[in-house]
DNA sequence: ATCGAGAAATTAAGCGCCTTAAATAAGTAG
DNA sequence: CTACTTATTTAAGGCGCTTAATTTCTCGAT
């Protein structure tokens, strides 16, 4: 079997993908700056995690960490900049312990907050156009066993 | 298409299995122990992705750092850290240029360095010991489009 | 021949993400 | 009421990456 040599191509390209992916993007400059917002955001792949995760509704510091599959300071400090950026606000459950902070969009940031997920999105769109849907399929399953092989996040079963 | 939620599901588990990749690994631990390597040794992903660019011969630190998809500077830093722990060595090229750099194993270090590699693609094989042939390599195959589809690294043809 | 443009590597300064340890605050059990 | 646990944050520090500036060297043109 090949796969050593598989294995190795893959220790090779995922740093360098998720550096490419991490990186800035021009035309999410341009979005930005057409919504009057502050040029120096950067939105990391960790903040957008987060926006993520928020479209399925309020999570938690703590259920934030955990979805990312980081420790809590670390989720602490993604909100922190998210809150600065004025996408997500902090809020106390009302009724419930009031030790938890939850995290949601700001009012009327959702769409925003949508549209700068979509710009990041894009860029990974393009470059599935070059696949069939079975290929797609295939890489995402792929990325699944990996994740879940590497004890990471559970994912938020959906 | 449900290219939509794949694309998401993509931009949630891509940088938490990145984290989980580059974070510390118990087995990789007592792999230093028994050879005598000193614990603090962190061998991050940017630094196999040199070690296994070094197995195919030496290369530039210019080289290095194309290949990684990183400026130069990055590039020097990496090699510092594995210079420092004795596991690569600096070498002018003797007739040519001399300003160019050729990053190499040290003397005798090509065979530790291969065996740290080995504990670093355990991992990974463990993981697409889950998957049947053709799946692991639909999933390289997407890895390739999608590094190549950013612009990433040229991969160093093989 | 030497002078200046350009290239390879490094150094310097700085930012962002992540970690562990310690501090705060709030619920829970005795 | 005290002691233990849990949720979050603060504090301190490491690493990887970037851009700007420096050093050293090559090379072509005058």
């Amino acid at each position: 079997m090949e796969r050593e040599r598989l294995v190795d191509e893959v220790l090779m390209l995922m740093p360098t993908l998720m550096r490419a992916i991490g990186g800035p993007d021009p035309a999410e400059m341009a979005e930005f700056a057409s919504r009057g917002i502050p040029v120096d955001v950067r939105v990391s792949p960790g903040h957008v995690q987060i926006l993520i995760a928020l479209s399925r509704g309020p999570h938690s510091v703590g259920e934030l960490a955990q979805v990312l599959g980081v420790s809590a300071p670390a989720a602490t400090q993604l909100v922190d900049r998210l809150v600065e950026h004025g996408m997500v606000e902090r809020r106390h459950g009302a009724t419930a312990d009031r030790r938890v902070v939850v995290v949601d969009y700001a009012p009327r940031m959702r769409e925003v907050a949508l549209g700068l997920m979509e710009v990041r999105r894009r860029r990974l769109k393009a470059a599935f156009a070059r696949m069939t849907d079975e290929e797609v399929l295939a890489f995402v399953r792929g990325l699944r066993v990996l994740t879940e092989s590497f004890g990471a996040a559970p994912g938020e079963e959906n």
